[in-house]
DNA sequence: ATAGGGTTAG
């Protein structure tokens, strides 16, 4: 029998609702119950429900079921209301249960096919596969495969699976599709990788919406088709914040955030208001620029726009920001600042970021309050970790780390993990225990491995381990120019200039080409780009051609040497210094010297690795002109100072 | 009741 609810005035009804929503704490809510109790409301399925619903968002999940045992005869919207909350809640596995114990208790099925979608929710959410069939067996001999949102439901368990052939055929068996079915299905392909597919059916779908465009620009972004994506984009004339996000983080993973920050800006003048996600997106593009006065200019909009920083990436990625800018106190500031609601990716944010700056004790002093506030670190904090000691030169601290990690933690150390062991050993001149860790470890050694080695090779002068490793790199990715450049490099010093000129054919052959140099550097709020001997802006090229000359001249009083070692490649001789002089670089600092006034630091980012002779010529201008000089390299960040760098020729 | 976007990593 239904519980009745001519029993209850409706206006008693309205007012328990109304109550229960104004209701802020479990306390109130008891008094409530109670009054329903009193007043027979609890009868009312409405009524009753709502309740339940309430004591399940206010996280008395127990209170919410000894109200439900209290309902006699509950119906079925009673079950799902409770069965959705378990399916919600950290224990997903009572909803199977409350389910299961539905289907014995009711007589007529009716309404049952609304509890469906959050059971097999649930087993998807825990990977309970063959309740989850059970569930699928039910609902075919039931024919509820012809209800859209249960079908979808199960295609929806089968990706979460992992098993999109199983989705597939309940996308293809089942009786009426609808844009959700086909959205579901492409972004299972696309899950998958396989991005044909999934562009099958988005071509072959009747009616798309705005989901099956997002999905496939998010697709297409994440398996390295940036054009692909931009052709989805520019499709639909409809667009919603996640259109413009999906499509700032495509630019984000093919490493174009120059453009991903034009797109952010487009959206702006477009009107439509960046939410967390497109903030986040935004400013892992601006950190990778070191873009400071956009990031500041993010943080502020965050700030007046009152989002949150606790839950979800913002404070992570404003700390990740303005590390990578070079502004320490700042990332400092905003990690102190949520110190009471901090998530692990705000502590590794500021462990990477400390580790980039070579800081490797205070990255393990954070370290330790984490331990102190008993937050469990994971795999990127340990990769935070092992990157900050081989940075800072600490090799004992860091395979105390990686002890730690896996007796400790319980944490089974990847490829990744091993590789910052074999930099660590490897920059420290221990290159015969490094090759030991490459050899042993229980993964194929991957590219990073080797170009650990390599470099570790090149700094401790051992040719022959060298050219091994750098043959081993060029193995495993033949599209990577730096090992072909530092190959011939180890050929060149050792007079072999047959096997220099065997490189450089190897390098043309495969249509090898080297990423150009790139430096950028801030004055007066606006961003100036220099090339090899270029600046963009060329108005200003050749003073700064002039301001270097001068430089490197008044340099060579102080002992400046220019260091030809490390241009073998292409050059002649005679071409080799002034070569080197142009090093984007160097460009960018004498822009710097030029247009910033006296004793004003200078921050340069730069693309790839600074090379050896522009590190001491930084160094000599550190001291010469007193400056305080930043450089941000691929790897790490550079402080100069009076003839001095904070990398303590570790890089 | 079912589908879409986000950070930190050698």
């Amino acid at each position: 029998m239904e519980a009745t609810s001519s029993s209850c005035p409706v206006m008693l009804v309205t007012q328990a609702i109304t109550n229960l929503e104004k209701c802020k704490s479990m306390t109130e809510l008891r008094q409530i119950h109670a009054l329903m109790i009193k007043t027979n409301l609890v009868a009312n399925t409405f009524a009753a429900s709502k309740l339940v619903s309430f004591c399940c968002l206010s996280g008395g999940l127990d209170h919410a079921v000894s109200v439900f045992h209290r309902i006699q005869n509950p119906n079925p919207f009673i079950y799902f209301t409770l069965i959705k909350c378990f399916t919600d809640s950290s224990n997903p596995l009572e909803s199977i249960s409350l389910y299961a114990h539905m289907l014995t208790c009711l007589e007529d099925w009716k309404g049952v096919e609304f509890s469906l979608p959050s059971v097999l929710k649930a087993c998807g959410k825990i990977k309970a596969f063959d309740e989850g069939q059970q569930v699928h067996g039910q609902i075919l001999k039931t024919h509820f495969l012809f209800d859209p949102f249960v079908a979808n439901s199960v295609i929806r368990m089968y990706l979460e699976f992992g098993r999109v052939e199983f989705a597939r055929q309940v996308f293809d068996e089942m009786p009426e599709r609808d844009v959700i079915s086909w959205n579901s299905m492409i972004t299972g392909y696309l899950r998958e990788g396989d991005v044909e597919l999934a562009r099958g059916l988005f071509d072959e779908m009747p009616g798309r919406d705005l989901v099956s465009y997002n999905a496939m620009i998010d697709g297409y972004g994440k398996c390295g088709k940036c054009e692909l994506a931009e052709e989805i984009f520019g499709m639909t004339s409809q667009k919603d914040v996640k259109t413009w996000t999906s499509m700032i983080s495509a630019y984000l993973h093919n490493h174009y955030p120059k453009k991903a920050l034009d797109m952010f800006r487009e959206m702006l003048c477009l009107g439509i208001q960046p939410d967390a996600p497109a903030l986040v997106s935004v400013l892992s593009a601006i950190a990778d620029l070191g873009f400071i006065e956009e990031g500041k200019w993010i943080h502020a909009y965050i700030s007046t726009k009152k989002i949150k920083m606790s839950n979800g990436f913002i404070g992570s990625a404003l700390i990740d920001m303005y590390a990578k800018c070079g502004h320490l106190e700042n990332a400092f500031h905003v990690f102190r600042s949520i110190s009471h609601k901090r998530n692990i990716g705000d502590w590794n944010s500021m462990i990477s970021g400390l580790a980039i700056h070579g800081l490797g004790t205070v990255a393990l002093e954070v370290f330790h309050d984490m331990e102190r506030m008993d937050i469990e670190p994971d795999e990127i904090t340990f990769l935070g970790l092992l990157g900050a000691c081989s940075h800072g030169g600490l090799v004992d601290e860091g395979q105390h780390c990686f002890k730690l990690m896996q007796e400790k933690y319980k944490i089974v150390p990847k490829v990744q993990h091993y590789g910052c062991i074999i930099d660590l050993l490897g920059r420290a001149g221990h290159l015969e225990d490094a090759l030991g860790v490459l050899q042993n470890m229980p993964f194929e050694a991957d590219v990073l491995a080797w170009k650990a080695i390599l470099s570790a090779s090149i700094k401790h002068e051992n040719a022959a381990a060298g050219e091994n490793a750098a043959l081993r790199a060029i193995e495993l990715a033949p599209e990577d120019s730096s090992c072909y450049v530092l190959l011939s490099n180890i050929y060149a010093k050792a007079g072999r200039w047959d096997d220099v000129a065997k490189i450089r054919s190897m390098m043309k052959q495969r249509t090898v080409g080297k990423i150009p140099g790139c430096s950028s550097i801030l004055v007066k709020g606006k961003v100036h780009i220099f090339l090899v001997g270029k600046a963009m802006d060329e108005n200003c090229t050749d003073e700064v051609l002039s301001k270097i000359k001068d430089v490197v001249s008044r340099l060579k009083f102080e002992g400046y040497e220019p260091d030809l070692t490390q241009v073998l490649l292409d050059v002649e001789e005679e071409g080799k210094e002034s070569l080197l002089s142009l090093h984007s670089e160097k460009m960018a600092l004498a822009f710097g010297l030029i247009n910033t006034s006296h004793g004003a630091p200078i921050h340069i980012v730069k693309n790839l690795r600074i090379c050896r002779d522009c590190h001491s010529f930084i160094k000599l201008v550190s001291r010469v002109y007193n400056r305080r000089i930043v450089v941000r390299d691929q790897n790490r960040f550079h402080h100069f100072e009076n003839g001095f760098c904070s990398c303590k020729e570790y890089w």
